[in-house]
DNA sequence: TTGTAGGCGTTATCAG
DNA sequence: CTGATAACGCCTACAA
């Protein structure tokens, strides 16, 4: 079925040169002149020529791979990261390589053991176990020894040695969700946080107390309720929870834009509605929140240019050079139409 | 900042075993004495050895990786697809290399290159400028080159010798999406179809026109709608458009749920509601349509199940076997919320 | 059961 | 500017 492979050095032969020759014209080496060049090219069009990378690879000790790992490219958080990194990278010369592990710890390891293998060049952790406080150790292992091979890049606050750091703010915009219900005049407010165990949670939630008391709001306990998985189900039951109370919030801040999705729904289950009855907030701003009614507020972040961060900062440590350790991205407000003003009396 | 690297011929002497014992060892190979065996594996832990995977690629001519085209992995439909391909290919020992081509020519054609140059064993073919009639003949040049060196598998009708199709039955679909209209009382069903030039279309409005016909039910022509592109923006106008009509239809058909989502925020937007007004049917039955209220019914497949078969096809052309060239795989009518009965009095 | 030798397709080094 | 020649790290006969 496959026809013979043909190699540089039958290109070689057939335009009368050597194969570093070829080599050369294929790399657009300067130093060759243009009648070989062109001698040599026509053989390589003739023959649609196409170097093995491997072998290039293997003797260049060079991939240009990069390796990417995340829980789930089903997240539109995650799909809109890696669509964008990977036109990043491209642009760049770098072929990016995803790997959905579903945050489970055996995969995560497995995936990077299995690029280091293949000879990614760098490696950029987004989501999942990187995640995890505390992290488990097995895990933390093997981004350490990862990291001591080629540079590591984190999309989150993975704190481990040589590894650079560009995670979201999620702290500034818990603050700005919070800041900005207050200022439409809401006093109960809630939080549909995720596991206790993910970072984003403890951030937001130490930014969610913070913020309050320093508006001189009170937390009423049971607001702050903890959604066992960051997706619609969770928002639902969350949310459910929530209007069960004998006086329930007037506004919900959920962990995410899946989880405000469901709590949402959860809202019109019960004959209720956005924002009528209650203001919702999300956290990414993925284009979700334009395919529910009302828009979704939420926290909002450039994907094009985090992208370019994150790649910008995996090629130039491949290039050798030290980017930032750390670099915090903001996130901002993004009004739509899932909140509104509220006055005192309505408050009882 | 790297350690030197080290290689089976340093774990090789450390075990005081020739290479291609270490070698066998790794590959499990049977014919290897416990003892040394154990020796060996000593070491590799030792220094967490992990064999060079372009070395072992270029010398057994054997990458294990598989290529994947799509257009956008932020879209649902195909982030799906992907996601459930990377568990198939994971699980039979393969890696699926993913890159989004955003349907243009050049890229489609870039990236096959790019995958051949990689050593891909297998290529799979999923949306983009594949659907598109009359094919483009460069494209189709490229498809005809790959296909000649590895097997390549569409997820579409991809008319290329020795190219495996495993497409949609959309036709049936369609079929189905009409008979239920029609079945609830609906005779004024317009279609809201993508661009003519894409086969999905073709096929999808072959099936409109003619299962209307079976059913003596009139198609108006301004009941078929072109949009200019797949997305709610589309939807949207498609369906704004539909209802400026003297006599609106009373149930649509979309050529894909998000499509479908753009009709509805139209349909709200003018103060209308779903099902009430308007019955709505979207195709794929990607995770969106449980994220809008009321849950879209939509045409749908086993995304798993059909992960398993492209994968599956792939895998065993690559070791030799001859898949079947083409394997049509049904859409099932998921009903839920988004269509009503309605009765002949109210049609007037 | 094990080791030796040659090759996989490039690139890099170093003469010329 | 160009061409040998030796890596690159592993696999696979083949021989022992």
């Amino acid at each position: 079925m496959t026809q013979k492979k043909i190699t540089i050095y039958d290109i070689a032969k057939e335009a009368q040169v050597s194969a570093s020759t070829v080599s050369r014209v294929l790399d657009n080496h300067p130093s060759v002149k243009p009648e070989k060049r062109e001698r040599v090219m026509k053989v390589v069009k003739k023959y649609q020529f196409r170097p093995n990378a491997l072998a290039k690879g293997l003797s260049s000790a060079h991939s240009r791979m990069i390796g990417m790992l995340c829980p789930d490219v089903c997240n539109p958080f995650f799909s809109s990261i890696f669509s964008a990194c990977e036109q990043a990278a491209f642009a760049a010369g770098y072929t990016l390589m995803l790997n959905n592990t579903f945050a489970q710890p055996e995969k995560e390891i497995a995936y990077m053991h299995k690029l280091m293998e293949q000879q990614a060049e760098s490696l950029i952790l987004c989501g999942g176990v990187a995640d995890w406080r505390p992290l488990p150790e097995e895990y933390a292992n093997t981004v350490r020894q990862c990291a001591q091979n080629l540079p590591v890049v984190s999309a989150g606050a993975l704190p481990v040695e040589r590894c650079y750091q560009i995670p979201l703010d999620h702290y500034d915009g818990m603050r700005q969700a919070v800041n900005y219900l207050a200022s439409l005049g809401h006093t109960r407010i809630a939080f549909l946080h995720g596991l206790r165990c993910i970072l984003q949670t403890q951030e937001k939630m130490r930014a969610f107390y913070e913020t309050m008391a320093a508006l001189k709001l009170h937390v009423h306990k049971e607001y702050v309720v903890e959604v066992m998985t960051f997706d619609e189900q969770g928002g639902y039951h969350g949310m459910m929870q929530l209007m069960s109370l004998p006086k329930p919030p007037t506004a919900v801040i959920a962990i995410n834009d899946m989880t405000a999705i469901g709590a949402q729904q959860a809202i019109l289950h019960k004959g209720y509605s956005v924002p009528r009855d209650f203001s919702l907030i999300g956290f990414d701003n993925t284009y979700l929140t334009y395919l529910v009614q009302p828009h979704l507020t939420s926290l909002s972040l450039d994907y094009q240019a985090y992208a370019r961060t994150l790649i910008g900062a995996a090629v130039s440590a491949i290039s050798g050079e030290q980017p930032k350790p750390l670099e915090v991205i903001p996130l901002t407000l993004h009004v739509k139409e899932s909140c509104r003003r509220i006055f005192p009396l309505e408050e009882k």
